[in-house]
DNA sequence: ATGTATTTGCAAAAAAGTCGCAATTAGATT
DNA sequence: AATCTAATTGCGACTTTTTTGCAAATACAT
C-alpha cells in the first residue's frame, strides 16, 4: 500500500518525501487518528510539513475526515485501506471497525433512487460494546 | 421546540440566558453549520459566550458534530430536529437531508446482530446530484 | 423583593494553524 | 554519476481559533 501511495503522488506531480512517508505511516499505524496526535507522532518531521502532508493528502483523496465519539478523527479512505465503517462505544471509548455487505448494497440502492450519483459515505455509529453492556 | 430546549437546560440544573437562547435559535434557523457562522450570526452574545454554549450544548447531547463535504459541521440532534442524514453535492457545495425509513431499520438490524447496544448514529454521502450531473 | 450560585463580557493567554523565505532535496536530464 | 531545477522542507513570525480568570450582571429559588 506504501507503494500506492508512492505512485499516487507522483501521478499528481508531487514528490516522495521524508516527511510525507512518515505522515503515511503514522495512519497506516492507526485506523482513526487526530491531528495532535500526527503532531505528537511524527517526529521527523516539522509541524508545518505536517499540516502540509495532511492538507496535501485531503486533496489528493488519500485521508479523509470522519468524526467519531463526538471528536473530528482523521482516516485513510477506501482507496488505501479496506472500506469500513466506525461504531464507537460511549463507555469504554473505544472504536471498532464495522464492515458490513447488506448495509452497504442498500445503502447503494437507495442512493441510486435519490437521483444523485454517488461517490463515497460513511457511517458513524455510537453505541454500548457488548463488554461494557455487562457492567 | 424551543420549550423543550429550554426544559432541557434547566432539567441538567443549568439557566435559561439569551447567548443560549440565541445560539439555540441559530442551530433552529439552519441544518447544518459551524463555528465561524455561529460566532458570526450570534450578535447579541460574545464570543467566549458562544463557544461556551456549543460546549455545553454537546455536552447536554443538544448537538452534535458531523462531517459533510470533508467540513467538520454542528447541528441538532434527533432530539430537537427531526431525524435525517446528509447527502453532499461534491460539485456545487449544497448539502440535502435525507430520510429514509428502509435504510434506518436495515441499520438498526445489522447493529442488534452486532451485539452492540446502539445508541445514535450518522450518514454522511458524498455526490453528484441531479442538476450537477446534467453538466 | 432578596440571596446566591451561575453565567456573562471582557481582556489576556494559550493553542492551533498558516505563511514567507532561504536552504535543501527529489528526481528528471544529460 | 554529476548537474539542474522546481518542489519541498524547517524555521520563525504571524494570524486565527479557542480557552480561561475574574469582576459585574442575572436567572431563578425562596
Amino acid at each position: 500500500m506504501t507503494e500506492k501511495f508512492k505512485q499516487h503522488l507522483r501521478n499528481a506531480g508531487h514528490k516522495v518525501t521524508a516527511p510525507r512517508l512518515e505522515v503515511f505511516c503514522f495512519f497506516q499505524k492507526r485506523d482513526l487518528t487526530t491531528v495532535s496526535a500526527l503532531l505528537s507522532g511524527c517526529n521527523r518531521a516539522d509541524r508545518a510539513s505536517i499540516y502540509r502532508a495532511i492538507a496535501l493528502f485531503r486533496k489528493l483523496g488519500v485521508i479523509h475526515d470522519v468524526v467519531s465519539g463526538g471528536k473530528r478523527m482523521i482516516e485513510l479512505t477506501d482507496s488505501f485501506t479496506n472500506h469500513h465503517h466506525h461504531i464507537y462505544c460511549l463507555k469504554c471509548g473505544k472504536s471498532e471497525a464495522v464492515a458490513n455487505r447488506k448495509l452497504e448494497s442498500d445503502l447503494d440502492m437507495i442512493l441510486r433512487k435519490s437521483g444523485f450519483r454517488a461517490v463515497s459515505h460513511q457511517i458513524e455509529i455510537d453505541a454500548i460494546c457488548p463488554e461494557c453492556q455487562d457492567e
